[in-house]
DNA sequence: CTCGCGATCTGCT
DNA sequence: GCAGATCGCGAGG
């Protein structure tokens, strides 16, 4: 799995992209799911605006202020938990939104939780969903992701390669000003898991 | 205590 | 394209 240093480096949108193509593997309630990361959000603590540390340290993002290596979880609408890497030294509150997977192991697992039947490009596609698939739940908010077993990341030698990595603003924040412009969502290209959320444009 | 709203997903049109 | 689901957070009284 990857390790604390991971975690701890200082440019989160760097780290952003570093995380395509690797693995979360999750081994929750007894059952072992994986998936290749294919997308992901930069949050840059109380710079800004899109972040939850922006209007400062609250009882629910108290974790986004510890060192980097634990996982920050959400409700998110009152349905949908969203998982988030909590990444560099601790007071920066900077962390990193997993938004799809292409699965890879559990597969089985992750249609029963996800009241399927048959795989398509949704099971572990959008926030909400890979977190119902591989079960994150409030209950794994601060988990260790370098030395525990219920939650990890690997590196499997998968890594997509730059060409293939590609950069829009982020879905969803566009109460944030000037900052919902902000190019750090990457996301590999055409691969078929990706989100279909909807973000702003950058004109060009 | 009340109240507005959100880093979403789904199903219907 | 759009509304509904569903509830904790955070601000304000």
């Amino acid at each position: 799995m990857l390790d604390r240093d991971f975690y701890l480096q200082h440019d989160v949108v760097h780290v952003a992209r570093q995380l395509l193509g690797k693995v979360l593997v999750s081994n929750i309630d007894g059952r072992y799911c994986a998936g290749m990361i294919v997308e992901t959000e930069a949050y840059s603590g109380y710079r800004d605006k899109a972040c939850h540390a922006w209007k400062g340290r609250t009882n629910r993002n108290r974790i986004m202020y510890e060192n980097g290596g634990v996982a920050y979880v959400y409700l998110c609408y009152g349905i949908h938990y969203l998982f988030n890497v909590v990444t560099n030294t601790s007071d920066f509150a900077d962390v990193v939104l997993v938004r799809a997977l292409e699965p890879l192991e559990g597969v089985n697992t992750m249609l029963v939780r996800r009241e399927k039947n048959q795989p398509d490009r949704t099971l572990t596609s959008g926030p909400g969903s890979l977190s119902k698939a591989l079960g994150i739940k409030l209950a794994h908010y601060g988990t260790s992701l370098f030395e525990g077993n219920k939650l990890w990341i690997e590196d499997r030698g998968l890594s997509a390669s730059p060409r293939d990595i590609k950069a829009t603003p982020r879905i969803g924040v566009g109460y944030a000003g000037d900052d919902a412009l902000l190019p750090w969502r990457f996301y590999i290209e055409n691969n078929p898991n990706v989100s279909k959320g909807k973000f702003i444009q950058i004109a060009g």
